[in-house]
DNA sequence: CATGAATGAGCGTTCATTCAT
DNA sequence: GATGAATGAACGCTCATTCAT
């Protein structure tokens, strides 16, 4: 791995964890093993290198969602498999959660500046990933006509409050909680 | 209004616009129109006086929507109240937007912390409010008899969704957008 | 007790168990009952407070040791007894201490300035007490005809010495120590 | 000279003049040549600067007592050099006085907790150097048989004292002082 | 006389960024 | 390209002092 991946795979395990600005560029050069004016040769300034990391990362979960959800045969399975994979990302690498969402990147005060910089088409991606199955759902007559544009964003608003829910009270999540969401988000777009 | 108010009023607006480690205590105090010193006679440091200013915002925020939403009959109507005074809020003061929401005061990586001394309560009893009206909306046989705790967190999810979007792809909220979304989340709940 | 008085006894307990810089007006004021401002009315500023209670402090030591040596009849006894007072007055009161010597209030670096204000005489009647024993007891052919000044001074000397060496060295002082260094000092003294 | 020198040399000169408190690493910083921030790359923090200062001083002077004193032939005369160096130290830099002693380090309020941190076996050293040379003396039967522990604090506490009535009085020390002192003390020592 | 709410100057410390090597 | 020593702007917090009541 070259030195500008491992910087990004640095920053995303500290930022993540630790967020902006109580992140700084000198554990970030020394997690991954380089100096710190290297950090500088790549980035711009920090700022610079904390976009690069968010683009980055969503761009991997993408990635692994879609991946995922293209294994799938019915819209059923797929939308399964999205929230399925959305968890799993969170439960592996925590750390990333924090860069998962359109949300937080946007709702993240600090970084309200930054959400400009963001590749806004990685964003819409992810919505649109979700949007395609629920399209797909409703023309094979197996989902009910709810209009796809609401109910993607009731989805992935769902996903979001569960993840703020069980950070916020700090519990755990299990694979009963999980099949519990998927069950009901079924059945709600479900016919019969 | 006394010098307490004032400076969480202050804080409010300055937390808001440029989050918690972009604000500096001075420039709150100047807002305020007291001196730097008087805001540690009134909170104990800066963390105090943003939780505090968080709590302040979430419980006020609660009272306006409760208000709106018991003048209205049907389960219907105040959902459609729930999801205008939510946004009006927002219109209102762009600034509070940023506290409005469990998600990013929960979610926003510097102040993960922080989020152990809100008040779970006021964050709970948002919730509540919303899924009370859905259950009443199933009991009167006037909603599909989806699950209320899920079909809650979707609408306030969604909310977010579109916050978020606003935000993010700096877009303005106009009434169209709001009859448009909340016509849809009627048609999702309605039998019929 | 007066206003006054109430403050200055505050004020010497923690002076002396905090130093200077490190001791706050309102914990004086708390610790004498009296409002913040009340210190004010009578002394001009801190500086002012402090001397005020090293010239207070240092007189009480005075008076006290004065008290107990003139009750002795031998200049040996004395000498003793001016030992054995001044370190029942640290005993007794530890926060005294730091009032209790020339030396602390001098070399004192913080202080250096202040030291201009003490009220010298105060000062020199303690070595001259000593002194005035110590040249009884060569009148008398009791002692060594040592020069007096030196003689007093490396007494008192002495006895700085080990309260630093008890402080420093984080160690107790018993009656066994101070006995020793109380018939050390006689024999040096002494002819025969 | 490197950067870790000349920033403790300011120290020394600036802690030494106006104390702990009344210092502020800037003007240390700006006195030692370098900027601010240099200081916390070579001291974790202000008190551990001021230690390493302390440590760096009482050393310093230690050796130079040690050399001037190795060179003598006589305990008289070593002890007359004891005397007379420290008194020159002291006289070529003024602002040393205040680090000179353990005295002042130790009962010095503000930095009661500061002596923890002191090496101790440079002061205890400070002591053996006199005390070695008066048991040299006794066994040499040049010196009278006094408990050579108690008159090794007294002539230490000599010194003390008569820095502290230079300090506090005002006054200069010359060389007719000095004379006299060591002459005085010879006296007491010596059989004879 | 007495109070304590209010003030703001002042300082220790951090850390993004630069640049000589 | 790579480094890390050096920098100084910036900010949270303290506390002596004032003054309206």
């Amino acid at each position: 791995m070259d030195k500008k991946n491992k910087i990004i795979e640095a920053s995303l395990e500290l930022f993540g964890k630790k967020g902006y600005f109580e992140t700084d560029i000198e554990s970030i050069a020394k997690k991954a093993g380089v100096g710190k004016g290297t950090v500088y040769l790549y980035f711009k300034n920090k700022k610079d290198l904390f976009i690069s990391t968010i683009n980055y990362s969503l761009n991997n979960c993408n990635e692994e969602i879609l991946n995922a959800v293209e294994r799938m045969d019915t819209p059923s399975l797929k939308i399964e498999k999205y929230i399925d994979t959305f968890f799993k990302i969170m439960l592996e690498n925590v750390s990333k959660i924090k860069f998962f969402t359109m949300n937080n990147v946007n709702l993240n005060n600090q970084i309200v500046d930054f959400s400009k910089n963001i590749d806004k088409k990685i964003v819409v991606k992810r919505f649109q990933i979700l949007k395609d199955i629920i399209e797909e759902g409703i023309e094979k007559n197996l989902f009910k006509d709810f209009n796809s544009e609401i109910m993607t964003m009731m989805i992935v608003g769902l996903i979001h409050m569960e993840i703020s829910r069980v950070m916020f009270f700090d519990i755990q999540i299990d694979q009963k909680r999980i099949k519990y969401l998927k069950e009901n988000v079924i059945k709600i777009l479900s016919k019969e």
